[in-house]
DNA sequence: TTGCTTTCTTAAACTAGATTAAGTTTTTTG
DNA sequence: CAAAAAACTTAATCTAGTTTAAGAAAGCAA
């Protein structure tokens, strides 16, 4: 049920058999058809969502009620909107299964407890939130350096496929450009 | 010397005398003259630098040969390119001091073995990394909610003050628009 | 206190990408 | 399968912000 979880802790720190014991009663599974909601504009983001397989997608609707996406979560990968998480308030985000979705996730109340029962945890979320930063890093640049047309190669070349698994419009979002002018990027080359 | 840092590290773990001293003899302090360069394009970033006082800003050189400001650390806050630091290799990056400025450095080579003799610092730097993180986050919104005169506006009202402390080509760069356009907007109104 | 360098301003011409709007294709669902 | 909904295309028009260029201030070193 957690194993594809455990497997990517593992990659970072060992976990006993008791330790995954104390995760196995804390985590929660789901699965999430396509286009549903995990969590909507004005709720509170109650948890923090690794995805095993699918696709997640965080977007904010802007003062021109466009949908902008701001992050796709994919395959072991951790998705939420911090702010609301961390401090437990209404959050300004949409996240949606852009694919039918398994996740796991925990929720708030058991987060902080989790690293007091496992301390070793405190390492692993470390290494994620530290990779998880490098990544923005990374994309802020990405965004500042090129075009509109040479992001939308970049991204393709970076992660080859993906665009087959998304709608144009949730990517055109997430590189800052419309729909209609990713069509017709796609047209001339 | 240290003890700004040691503050910082309190209001998120406790910190025993001994684990101070572990600290005192791993930490590096350092006063950088305003625009003196901490990392630059080409080198292997070997630092996280923690502010103590002053301001750093990460900016690289696009494709045009602009400097395109990403982020700035002012006080209290932890600075570095991630992606040099982590697999030591070469950076896409400048850090330069924006101000004179006086930081704490933890060096490559004391990062990880820092947590191994204190385990706690792994619950400080995954607050701080979830901070950034969740700092990153926001950033992104904000740009791609706004406009650019509306950048500028709502970033001058998150830190009021902070505008007359550095060049404004800096700040345009961060807001994400030119100089020029800058000079514009502030004249208007 | 002068000269040199860095930063800021102004304004005209320009352009990447947005907007609008209508039509077409694909996907979903009953 | 048929109808409806969702996603994509095309093209003309438009605009927010860039580019270029030249001059004015401000900051700094000698």
């Amino acid at each position: 049920m957690y194993q594809p979880l455990y497997n990517h802790i593992k990659r970072f720190v060992d976990l006993s058999a008791d330790e995954e014991e104390i995760l196995t009663s804390t985590l929660k599974s789901f699965s999430f058809k396509k286009k549903t909601f995990l969590l909507e504009q004005g709720q509170i983001c109650r948890s923090n969502y690794f995805v095993v397989k699918g696709c997640l997608r965080l977007y904010f609707i802007d003062v021109n009620g466009v949908a902008q996406t701001t992050q796709f979560a994919i395959e072991n990968w951790w998705i939420s909107d911090l702010t609301s998480f961390m401090f437990q308030k209404p959050s300004d985000f949409f996240i949606q299964a852009a694919e039918t979705t398994e996740v796991i996730a925990i929720a708030h109340q058991d987060y902080e407890k989790l690293f007091e029962r496992i301390p070793k945890l405190e390492k692993y979320f470390r290494l994620i939130f530290q990779k998880l930063h490098q990544a923005s890093q990374q994309r802020i640049m990405f965004l500042y350096s090129f075009g509109a047309e040479e992001r939308y190669r970049h991204f393709n070349g970076l992660f080859p496929g993906f665009v087959q698994r998304i709608p144009q419009y949730m990517l055109a979002s997430y590189l800052g450009f419309t729909p209609e002018f990713l069509s017709k990027i796609r047209t001339i080359k």
